[in-house]
RNA sequence: GGCUCUGUAGCUCAGUUGGUAGAGCGAACGACUGAAAAUCGUUAGGUCACCGGAUCGAUGCCGGUCGGAGCCA
């Protein structure tokens, strides 16, 4: 059995990890070797277990999953360092005979492996600069310096998103270069890649998110995060934005009322969803199945026995 | 029972000295190259509670009806 890789993604909630688990366990009754590599941003943290819905070991059944709980909470999280991280640890993977399966929802991250692209220079300081000068001048003359130096660029950008106007002038400063501030229509493949979606009806994952959200709150998500304060979360600037997270602490500081913390959360979570779906839809790749189909993790198996050849 | 306030988009509310209305959130869709669980954009929703009156013209003024809130009995 050749160790072709295998991706599964979706929005939140939809039950990727189940399928994952799922697969990992017929390409083992199979006679192949199967590990999970996780492309879940948020589940990359220690500690952060609750709020990112992170498997038990009991619920791992036994598969590897890495890339789970390898940085601290203060640490920086960031697609480029993951797939610098990611590449080379499903290579090896490879190496060994083991199906990599990648599992998650963070679009940019899953990308940045997936696709062909490097990720532009990057300098700390100039960026910082950059930054503070956003939230001094506002996005529009952010986009104005951009458009002085690559016009180009700033056509393909909107005034009003200061946050890209910032990294196109930080890479355009830095390589000296133009930017092309544009996903290719056809992305190259990294390598190639079985990559199976999974999603249901909005309305019911919308009710779904919902309660995932109220049993976080009473699987005690907020001790979670209160254990996590010690340990430097307001300091992280990836952590501390999670979704979920960033209510609980708003809850604790007594910003906010625990229902609001509630509502909020549902509220960010399922309309999260519906980012990663508009990311997800315009990748070709993608064998989309529907949770809701009894039959669905089946027509998953085939997939996945078709690619394999098992 | 009396007095006062109130009924505007799915929700919370602005507003119009009378010329048929807006915001935030939500929804649908989209963008996305080192914070992406981030950062943003577009669009669709309203016989302005109901009935009548005066007016060239009412969501707005007057009267009534039906809801809601508070205070006094």
């Amino acid at each position: 059995m050749q160790p072709k890789l295998i991706a599964v993604v979706g929005p939140t909630g939809a039950g990727k990890s189940d399928l994952a688990i799922a697969i990992a366990k017929q390409i083992i009754a199979a006679g192949g070797k199967a590990e999970i590599v996780n492309c879940d941003s948020m589940q990359f943290y220690k500690g952060m277990d609750i709020g990112t819905a992170k498997l038990s070991m009991a619920e791992r059944e036994g598969i590897e999953h890495h890339l789970i709980d390898w940085l601290a909470i203060t640490d920086e999280s960031t697609a480029a360092e993951y797939q610098a991280v990611a590449r080379p640890l499903i290579e090896k993977l490879q190496a060994d005979g083991v199906v990599p399966i990648m599992v998650g929802g963070s679009m940019l991250y899953i990308a940045a492996v997936l696709n062909n692209f490097e990720f532009p220079a990057r300098d700390e300081e100039l960026r910082a600069k950059l930054e503070a000068d956003l939230i001094e001048f506002g996005p529009h003359e952010m986009h104005r310096r951009l458009k002085a130096i690559d016009p180009v660029a700033a056509s393909r950008i909107i005034p009003e998103n200061g946050r890209r106007s910032v990294r196109a002038i930080e890479i355009v400063t830095l390589t000296g270069e133009p930017f092309a501030a544009a996903l290719p229509d056809e992305p190259e493949d990294w390598q190639p890649v079985l990559e199976i979606g999974i999603n249901g009806d909005r309305e019911d994952l919308v009710a779904r998110l919902e309660q995932r959200v109220h049993k976080m709150w009473q699987q005690g998500l907020v001790a979670e995060v209160q254990v996590l304060i010690d340990q430097g979360i307001r300091e992280g600037k990836t952590s501390s934005r999670a979704i979920g997270y960033a209510q609980a602490l708003a809850q604790l500081d007594g910003a906010m009322t625990e229902a609001e913390a509630i509502a909020d959360t549902v509220r960010l979570t399922q309309k999260y969803a519906r980012r990663q779906m508009s990311w997800f839809r315009r990748d070709s790749r993608i064998s989309w199945l529907d949770y809701q189909d009894a039959d669905y993790k089946t027509k998953a198996a085939n997939l996945v026995r078709d690619w394999l050849g098992i």
